[in-house]
DNA sequence: AAAGTTCTATAAAAATTTCACAAAAATCGG
DNA sequence: CCGATTTTTGTGAAATTTTTATAGAACTTT
């Protein structure tokens, strides 16, 4: 069985790409490339990497775009390596749920020991299938059950009821929430928190106006007992 | 209750503090400096700082050092900000376990995004539990616990529960507490506490009017018995 | 156009502070 | 040492402040 790391390598230039690829393979990663956004999305759901490595500029779907479907479903580390080295594009990237900007030119060992740091703060490879209570969810198919039946939940609702599944019993700070569901924490956002609570609470909750599951802890967040 | 993200920032240059202060607090983020690597680590076990800042070249226990004692007993993001960019020196650190290395001059933008991702991908915090005679509080999950049995406390009284148990049997005088509690000593709030006083005394002594726990030090504060 | 999300306004709830007064503790003059 | 006086403490309840819930409008995205 290969337990090598499984890097998707998206650039348009193919000189890149074979330079990438001959770099992390003598390092003993898994490579796949793609040329555009829209391919290196059909690679991820095809092989499910373990980490992302694109470029920005690109036909079809530009880094910033993939950066941001790929968060709105998978935590999968992303580094961007582009030449471009504004700061407010560095900005946007990161924001966009990027986890590491490196310019190039790059330094291939620099760029190694990003790939390494990425790595190893990568959440474990958290169990797509979460059972807890009377909720069942899978996380990869966006399926959500209670007591069997199925939820109809919006992409932010199922994305807090996973966070809140994760970690149940204790109390997540709305800062916390914020960054898990929204990528960052902008506190202008605490609105549009509460808003999704009691949406969630009005799909799950017997009695929504005396929640059972997703109990407030005032002035400091939420707290879910499954 | 005060929900902002700690930073402890670490350089030796004051000038630089001072600045990185004042970004920091600007954007919301609570701050607290030290000059060098052995107070860093004494500021990071009283404080708990939520991510930790620091430059590379200190006096008594530098960067890299300090990145690896802090390794060994935590996982809190570390950013490291220098003005050394041979990469070498990147490599080594970030294989010591930083997360990020930003390079002065820094971008006051990128610095901050670059905050962002880290504390977004941050593991949730590990606990904190504290456990005294029949008392057993998880400070981060916030859940405290008298005989096994879930106390509902509000912000402030599990904020001065905390104090209490994390200084027990000795005297504390009122404006440690008000410090503690409160963040700031005004004398006025000296009835705001002995109503706090009142009613975690309510949640927790089995008869309020002769309390076990808590007592009052007449004229200097309250001593706590586990 | 439909679905999802965010914003806005307002009412309700929760926590905190202030305040009044009785009880307890210290101070002081005798 | 003793009682009168002063200061501090405990406590209930009102007042204040802050946070939360929620409906519906406005805005975005698909």
């Amino acid at each position: 069985m290969d337990d090598r790391k499984k890097i998707l390598a998206v650039d348009d230039e193919p000189q890149i790409l074979r330079v990438l690829r001959h770099i992390l393979n003598a390092h003993g990663y898994a490579v796949r490339a793609a040329q555009d956004g829209v391919s290196a999305l059909e690679v991820f759901h095809e092989w499910r990497p373990d980490l992302v490595l694109t470029d920005l500029q690109m036909p079809e779907m530009d880094g910033l775009e993939l950066c941001r479907k790929l968060r709105s479903m998978s935590e999968v580390p992303i580094v961007i390596l582009s030449v471009r080295n504004e700061e407010s594009t560095i900005v946007e990237t990161l924001d966009a749920g990027a986890d590491d900007y490196v310019t190039k030119p790059f330094g291939t060992n620099e760029l190694l020991a990003r790939l390494r740091s990425a790595f190893r703060r990568a959440p474990v490879k958290e169990s797509d299938l979460i059972e807890a209570g009377a909720f069942e969810v899978d996380v990869s198919a966006h399926i959500a059950k209670l007591d069997g039946a199925t939820l109809h939940l919006t992409p932010k609702e199922f994305d807090l009821l996973v966070c809140f599944l994760r970690n149940p019993d204790r109390v997540l700070t709305h800062s916390f929430l914020l960054q898990k569901v929204w990528g960052s924490y902008y506190a202008e956002q605490t609105d549009a928190l509460r808003v999704l609570v009691g949406s969630l609470r009005k799909k799950i909750e017997p009695d929504p106006s005396s929640p059972q599951y997703i109990q407030t802890e005032p002035w400091i967040g939420y707290r879910f007992f499954a």
